[in-house]
DNA sequence: TTCTAAAGTTGTAATGATTACAATTTATCC
DNA sequence: GGATAAATTGTAATCATTACAACTTTAGAA
């Protein structure tokens, strides 16, 4: 057992939680896609090649079980599937309509104070926005002004 | 016709969408229940008594079309159900992780200016908060307190 | 080290919201 | 009134997620 699990098994029994490969495996996948936020789905998909037999019930539980425990953090931008990513410093998301691409960014949610929930026990904040990330706003344009030159081109022959 | 239809044809034909009982309903039913962000289940539930025959994806359609329209708003803070509201001055939600009620407040989402996302299109801007409502709360306490004076009296029992 | 109970894993079946689709009906425009 | 595109309906399919029961593994006690 190397170094790095022994800091997992302490990491999750702080947590409550016991050791096991599949944890592990599943905890360094999100650690190796920060950025793209995997779903269940692709987790299970990439870690069925390295853990035979891995269940996707497994995937499911252990991502739930990490949650609880505060180790990981649903991203629920979608309405299809939940997405993951490793519990880090709040910060907001940016999902691409076009290409579904999530982006993070910096955003002092603490700082969001809303008087009026001064009754209610506010336990987690997310900031969700959506619209055209910068790659498809740019094949966007290329796009319209194709159409508008093959227009032009058109009244030009007339 | 009363005049309310003719306010509702209006104001769908601006949209390029038919008027229809079953949408001139719809309408009317999120209108009758803004505070409670009803679902399509809900609203399907509830208009099967007025409109017999009324179908299921008749709802969903229709709640597409209205949010594609922009007379709507989808409330995805749940990751099961989709819920509805009539788009009105963007707010955000808050819910209620025991009870699961859905409380609209007051924050300036146009305020929130990300500066790393000056090359997105920012199009759209939700704000989702979690936690306990007062109520909840309320009933926790109680239970605790509960709790606490039924081990009192075994402590002073024994 | 061995034993044991609790926790984790697995596979299959079920759930439940949502969508696909084709037939029928309806609204709008001429 | 008739034509046409849009809306409605009902049924079947989809797909992420959960329920559940049998089996395996972990962690701590003996």
């Amino acid at each position: 057992m190397n170094s790095s699990s022994e800091y997992l098994i302490k990491k999750l029994s702080q947590k409550s939680l016991r050791f096991s490969f599949q944890r592990m495996k599943i905890l360094e996948y999100l650690y190796q896609h920060e950025s793209s936020h995997p779903d269940a789905e692709e987790i299970y998909e990439s870690l069925s090649n390295i853990i035979p037999g891995l269940s996707k019930t497994t995937i499911y539980n252990t991502l739930h079980s990490f949650v609880n425990a505060g180790l990981v953090q649903a991203v629920d931008i979608e309405n299809s599937e939940t997405r993951y990513e490793l519990s880090a410093s709040r910060h907001g998301h940016f999902i691409c309509k076009q290409c579904g691409v999530i982006h993070d960014f910096d955003i002092d949610i603490d700082m969001i104070v809303v008087k009026e929930l001064a009754q209610f026990q506010v336990e987690e904040k997310d900031v969700y926005f959506r619209g055209l990330c910068p790659n498809c706003i740019r094949i966007q344009n290329e796009t319209t002004n194709t159409i508008k030159n093959k227009k032009k081109e058109a009244q030009d022959e007339s």
